[in-house]
DNA sequence: GTGAAAGCGCTAACAC
DNA sequence: GTGTTAGCGCTTTCAC
């Protein structure tokens, strides 16, 4: 069943059935609905590959994330997901396991007449070769939106968070709370997150005259694993810190399971803050203080600034003239554990 | 750049292309070395669009899951997933978010010629709208494989869990323990993980010839808000039972939002089970003892299934012989949410 | 072992 | 307003 059927069937030609699918003007009243009643009868649907190969493009996005059970993305992915299907469009997904190698392949395997645009979270800010390839996406007329991490020198359009300004708030409450030795469980330099986190950090120290211990400044890799480990080191040194701001979910999950296995109570003995929430610990006894930011909506946004890419290309062929880079906020919630027993005796007393 | 370039260039036909590019036997060597020498030089990749078209198939997927965020689907896809890349296929994802209506919407939405095969969760068991439509699927050449959740009265293929024995466990444990008032929350008794894992509760209080309390069973839909609703209505209870078994991680995250409110202990006030674990918790000093299950192998036993069934068509042309239905095997990890004081004291006793 | 040509289903100039 | 026709880029008989 084609376009054809449907053409002999109402009695036209396939151009006009063409036009009537396409919501063209210029068919008669009469035509339009005699053909969408042949259409309805005969439970026709056109097929999309044959429509994409004619006008050369889909409706495919593709979506690329680091880490594909990270709630972090899929929250992300469930905002993409919900503006695409109000659009029509279909999302791929594909996860890098936070390894360039298997993104470029990804990148190379991914024709470009397959896909009308593409969402990534890249795996570095600093990998040329990633760069270099959506580059070529752009340069075919395919736009690229980057999520939370960035792409250095790169002039691509992207929605990121108010990364240093979060981190600065969360050691900030820290230090209210009367911390002056706080270390930081960082995520990769060669990450936007990373750096403006850790930047943050700094910052916050700075502003309330605290020197800025080499020691304390520890990479986790934004990995359960390595942050473990650092967690461990910190509590070794001679002068543990007190409190440790963690860089991402997962290094906070790193932190706790240190924590735990140290028989340290968290919010009590030692204080963490951790940038992005953890659902789950809500529904336990450990009051994770954290950086939040509206994560579903930093997905629906990426969709917006890819829509609204498409029509300038339509409009003004190629020829980038505005970069839509936009920021969202970041929140704090305190539940806790930026609390220190150390501190909550002087409280008493004041 | 097109296939037509690189015959011209190679100095041959397109057709004799299109044989290197698909592996054909009937080329001479020389000739396919020359042909892919100017398609490195060239760096050309065939359309896939067009491929499709002309062949009348795609590698593309399509996964359906009910709830996007979700980390136990997350899971399932990343199985799916990694096994697609494997094999070049590419998977789309789609969320029904629980509801029957967005289900149908983009079954309807999926063009046949769009997609080689589907996986799917399905809302209901009992949906006919569903069954109806991916019954059409599967008539139109597009194999169907479910997850977790069957189709009532279908001859679909499905990798499944054993949720009886599972359950059984969990509640067996239970008893183990010492308990004998054990409250299920069930899921929907219109998905087979629902009403299956009722049985084995019922079955494990039977053989130990523990009545069925009715006043015990009560529905948490799998979502976390009727479980809690469903929780707190069962400690308000005149005689409220000393353990329930949770029957998926969403009630099990109610269940425990219940308890929090309440300020009663874990494996102590009250005692929990769950079916699927929560890897947070493991962070945490919420000791939950959870039925386990292989997700991540789910997921990619779906893909196998899908890829056999692929092979199955090309081979004898529709006409399923053999439905494949597999099942997963449960495991139980104890981590102490499974005692209560009650019985602790006897045991010292002992 | 290779080439010519028809066709997959749709769209969009261009003609009428 | 509507029809004719030439592609879109690839595959695949059928000849040679």
């Amino acid at each position: 069943m084609n376009i054809y059927d449907i053409a002999k069937e109402a009695g036209v030609s396939p151009a006009t059935v063409s036009r009537v699918l396409n919501n063209h003007r210029n068919v008669k009243e009469e035509t339009r609905n005699k053909i969408l009643e042949v259409i309805k009868g005969k439970n026709y649907s056109p097929n999309m590959v044959a429509r994409n190969l004619s006008v050369g493009i889909s409706r495919n996005i593709a979506f690329m994330v680091p880490d594909i059970e990270n709630p972090f993305f899929s929250k992300i992915l469930h905002g993409i997901s919900d503006k695409a299907m109000d659009n029509d469009y279909n999302v791929f997904m594909f996860g890098t396991a936070e390894n360039t190698q298997r993104e470029h392949k990804i990148l190379d395997s991914l024709k470009i007449e397959m896909i009308k645009g593409l969402i990534i979270i890249p795996v570095s800010e600093c990998d040329q070769e990633t760069a270099l390839r959506l580059e070529e996406f752009e340069a075919q007329g395919v736009p690229v939106v980057l999520i939370d991490r960035d792409i250095r020198n790169g002039r691509f359009d992207g929605v990121f968070s108010e990364d240093a300004e979060g981190a600065a708030g969360a050691v900030e409450c820290l230090i209210q709370e009367g911390h002056r030795k706080i270390a930081i469980i960082t995520g990769p330099s060669t990450s936007r997150p990373g750096h403006e986190r850790l930047k943050g950090y700094k910052k916050a120290l700075e502003n309330h005259g605290i020197p800025v211990n080499k020691d304390y400044i520890i990479c986790g890799n934004f990995m359960e694993e390595d942050s473990y480990k650092a967690m461990m080191k910190l509590l070794d040194m001679d002068d543990p810190p007190t409190a440790v701001f963690s860089s991402n979910n997962m290094t906070t999950l790193g932190c706790l399971r240190c924590l735990k296995e140290r028989r340290l109570k968290l919010g009590r003995d030692i204080s963490v803050v951790g940038f992005d929430d953890i659902k789950e610990l809500e529904y336990t006894d450990t009051h994770l203080t954290a950086v939040t930011r509206p994560v579903y909506e930093m997905g629906c946004e990426a969709m917006r600034i890819l829509e609204r890419r498409f029509q300038d290309g339509e409009e003004m062929m190629g020829e980038k003239l505005i970069i839509q880079r936009n920021l969202v906020k970041t929140g704090l919630i305190k539940r806790g554990s930026e609390k220190h027993k150390e501190f909550q005796e002087e409280k008493q007393d004041e």
